[in-house]
DNA sequence: ATGAAAGCGCTAACAA
DNA sequence: TTGTTAGCGCTTTCAT
């Protein structure tokens, strides 16, 4: 690899110049800038982060800790908000998976501690309280998709609360007044919230909420709610007084009321409307016809993560804002108004 | 952050003592070793990445470079099937998301070089012939999910071919002899492979393959053939001497099948069996019946694509095999025999 | 078995 | 405007 003391002997001048030139210094004579540079380029030189790092300097990577596991692939998108954010920069992630598992994050921690990276932002992918445990980790870490079971950390969150209020409101606005709800498994943050929501967008709309016809997902791992989705669908739809329209708990569940709707010849959106949650285009896009659903924000909150950090590194280690990113309506074809 | 001067002031020996014990050197002191590695425990050290570097020593992170998009979720698994394996030796990715950007995908080489890895996996979203521009970079490179256009890389990619010869392999086991077939677009190699080892297939089982009975996706974009694989599939599956049997090009693909045939009052598997490719669980777990396809082994060609790069390292820069891994077929619920 | 010294490539501080 | 010197934290080489 070709470094600053061969592209200074080539030019024949001092180590620093050719420094100060790589670093943008202005502090040079045109000329010797034009003459080195054309060295720089010719010989390619690109610094050694490894040196630039030991002079105190502070990384340019950061490291990205996720818990991803297969079946839940969406959440790439926090990675790629991530990068575009840092990409302005010329920052990089580092990234670790754990899948989940303690000992392999610990390992994790004292590797990004090797690279004494600039900060670190902690994924997960369903949004949940989480203990981050590094006591002794100076440099600032942000949460993405979870927050601090503490509060003492900054965190980035989807806001599942106003997402199950915009469901709800958009099916009240299409005039639908008879609405089943399937939520995901009863214990998780998103579950809660967006039942929250739901409510709140009745209340609103001066309208009161038939819990008759909130079907909850059984206890359960997480996605156990799909083994039952079907068959609470099937069943929801075949009562007398069966809804008009169906609020989801995500794409998943959907796509099983879509299966259980063609199961009773009912046609969507004609005589159900459907809207489900996180719009998983895999689903959404697929199905016909194509799901109206409620986006997560991912790439928003890989985005704003990074800038929630750049910030962290101005304020003091007590700075520990919740910050709440919207889950847009995505309208495509599965709800349809009734008269 | 603590170095290994301050402790090797406070265990009352050399630097370079600390160093041997940090690196399991055997020949040291047995009650040395003990003493000090109490104080290394004690202060949390953690050895700095970067100077190591600097003594010329090969970095134990790699690049990892993809061109990912948002609607391509799964192939996030190469990078976990990647770090499982690096994981092993307290290696560590350094990722970079192109987003298919040209520009952005030369900065990053740069930022590779600048940090020294120590090889780089170049993996695509989908399997096709790439061209990897870095001419004057020295340390390995191998293809994961697409190849050399030249040839003169090692690359690991799905065997599409024996995947296509598995989807119909399975459908005439089962009795099926009337298949229809929905292709992916034509451009890709994915659609050559698959549709070659779905015609041997028949070859091997002693019958013709009906080319009227495929239904090739159209001319255009990735992703294109979901577009019409509704209308396609309805269309076949209306005519007198409709198939028995679907093989899709994707699950997505699938997903419309099965939209199709609830249209048509089809039931499957009864009326019809269906088997997809590429097993994204968001769709061939949640569809009922849940979808039998054919898994594109994401996670292992990247944990491949890691062992490739091992061997590359000890052979010289000429090797360049290219590697079939299998794609399984995974048995669910859309299929069934026929008398 | 242990230590002292040199130096990796770079930048900060100072000097010319 | 340009150059010199020192030193970041570690490993390698050579001594003891």
């Amino acid at each position: 690899m070709v470094t600053l003391r061969e592209v200074a002997e080539r030019a024949g001048v001092s180590i620093k110049t050719v420094s100060r030139i790589v670093n943008g210094d202005p502090a040079v004579n045109a000329k010797t800038r034009i003459a080195v540079q054309h060295h720089l380029e010719s010989l390619n030189y690109v610094p050694n982060h490894a040196a630039r790092m030991m002079r105190g300097g502070s990384s340019s990577v950061f490291g990205f800790m996720t818990d991803a596991v297969a079946t839940t692939p969406y959440s790439v998108d926090i990675v790629r908000g991530a990068q575009a954010a840092l990409n302005e920069k010329n920052q990089t992630l580092l990234i670790a998976n754990t899948d989940g598992d303690e000992k392999l994050e610990k390992e994790y921690w004292r590797m990004f501690r090797a690279h004494r990276v600039a900060g670190v932002i902690y994924a997960s992918m369903f949004h949940r309280p989480h203990i981050v445990g590094q006591p002794d980790f100076k440099d600032p870490i942000v949460l993405a998709n979870c927050f601090a079971a503490l509060g003492d950390k900054p965190s980035l969150i989807p806001d599942d609360e106003g997402g199950g209020y915009a469901q709800a409101e958009y099916l009240l606005k299409l005039g639908h007044r008879r609405i089943g709800v399937l939520t995901l498994i009863p214990d998780i943050v998103a579950t809660t919230l967006r039942g929250a929501g739901i409510r709140q967008a009745f209340r609103d709309a001066g309208l009161s909420f038939d819990e008759s016809l909130e079907q909850r997902g059984m206890d359960g791992p997480v996605h156990f709610e799909r083994m039952i989705a079907f068959d609470a669908a099937v069943k929801m739809l075949s009562a007398k007084d069966r809804p008009s329209a169906i609020i989801c708990g995500n794409d998943q569940v959907a796509l099983q009321v879509y299966s259980a709707a063609a199961h009773l010849d009912l046609h969507i959106p004609r005589d159900l409307s459907v809207i489900g949650f996180d719009d998983q285009k895999v689903i959404s896009e697929n199905l016909r016809p194509s799901l109206t659903t409620v986006a997560l924000p991912y790439f928003e909150i890989g985005r704003q993560a990074v800038e929630t950090m750049r910030e962290a590194k101005q304020n003091d280690a007590n700075w520990a804002p919740k910050i709440l990113v919207p889950c847009p309506v995505v309208e495509r074809e599965s709800c349809c108004a009734i008269s």
